[in-house]
DNA sequence: TTGAGGCGAACAAGCGTTCGTTCGTATCAA
DNA sequence: TTGATACGAACGAACGCTTGTTCGCCTCAA
């Protein structure tokens, strides 16, 4: 059977696609109603608020990335190394698995409303805390070179954030697997080759 | 001598930080106008609107990653690895040098209008086209490991976007150069340390 | 006397949201 | 099988507000 959305559901989607495209502040009322195929005061009768949309998405995907989180931290045993692969593994199958709406949260959270505002400040510095605490402890264990463990955060985070720009190809899991891969070796072993060219400076 | 901005610098570095504060769009004129000190409608004896102060702050920032590029390019002999790090460390120093203008030039960059906005893909387009040259002669020539040049372009380009969140602390060049050098080892070798402890998956 | 720069008032356009209303359908007592 | 009632969904009009920008006038140093 054809999944047929509701209306909610279907103004909520192309909300999340209208916000992608144009971002939220650009994104009018009037804009979404034409995308949904009512009129804008039709929007009313099935959410509460322009924000309603963006907080949903918002929190929809820090939801995610918090229980694929929390399912890595209870794998046992426990070891660093295999904990950040899945980190990463994480990173690129929500970025490719829903692209619209990790966009959003990715590049909108900061239009968001004052309680609101600060609960997701507060979980996305919960995840950091979490995933830092991987890193430190692969360091303090000798699994990973050691250097300024928020240095090795950031720049791990920060490199999973292109991901979400590309939109899955048709052979859409074999690519996500073999990218999978690729950002775990590139991450993992750099990008210098085995037998080192060295060179000065 | 205390360098006294004339009204229209002031203005574009007061617009830089309001745009980098609470985004183009949300930043309205008169917000501007009370950070400089002058009512809306004088802005306007300095400027021709505001998108004149977006597309100052990015084709800006987009020249000054251009020309440090070409000088990479023009280094001889021309080796991979050396401008590998060379751009490494043109990205942190730029986004520390001027970390407002990169945030701006980073994340506001497509509210520019239509004439404008194609000029500037246009300038980013050819700058990952040469960048991602420079990881391929390394990778056929064996310096660098064999892999999708995409991926590893994109994911050097979107690791080096943390930075700029980053404000110069007060030892700032020297928390540059440490920065710099543990960057460039991060992508080049990787966070897994030398005595490797090998685990299965 | 000139001209650059500042100012207050005003403009049209767009914004998110609310309002009163209407229409079709489902519910259910008589 | 009726007739009354309730309800979800859509609508057009309007509200109050903010937006970027323009205009004409004033001031004051050169």
């Amino acid at each position: 059977m054809e999944a047929t959305l509701n209306r909610k559901e279907t103004i909520l989607q192309e909300g999340a696609r209208l916000f992608r495209e144009k971002g939220y502040r650009a994104s009018s009322m009037r804009d979404l109603a034409q995308l949904v195929g009512i009129e804008v005061s039709s929007l009313y009768n099935h959410i509460r608020s322009k924000e309603e949309i963006l907080q949903s998405i918002c929190f929809q995907v820090a939801n995610d990335f918090l229980r694929g989180l929390a399912e890595i931290e209870a794998q046992v045993p426990a070891h660093p190394v295999r904990q950040l692969r899945s980190m990463i593994r994480l990173h690129v199958r929500i970025a490719l698995g829903e692209p619209t709406s990790v966009t959003v949260f990715n590049d909108e959270w900061r239009n968001l409303s004052e309680p609101h505002l600060a609960r997701f400040l507060a979980m996305r510095k919960d995840y950091e805390h979490r995933f830092l605490d991987i890193l430190k402890k692969g360091m303090t264990s000798g699994c990973f070179r050691s250097m300024n463990p928020h240095t090795a955060l950031y720049t791990i985070l920060s490199s999973l954030r292109w991901l979400h720009g590309r939109i899955p190809s048709d052979e859409k899991y074999g690519h996500m697997q073999r990218l999978e891969e690729e950002m775990i070796s590139l991450l993992t072993s750099g990008l210098a080759a085995d037998e080192d060219c060295r060179i000065s400076d």
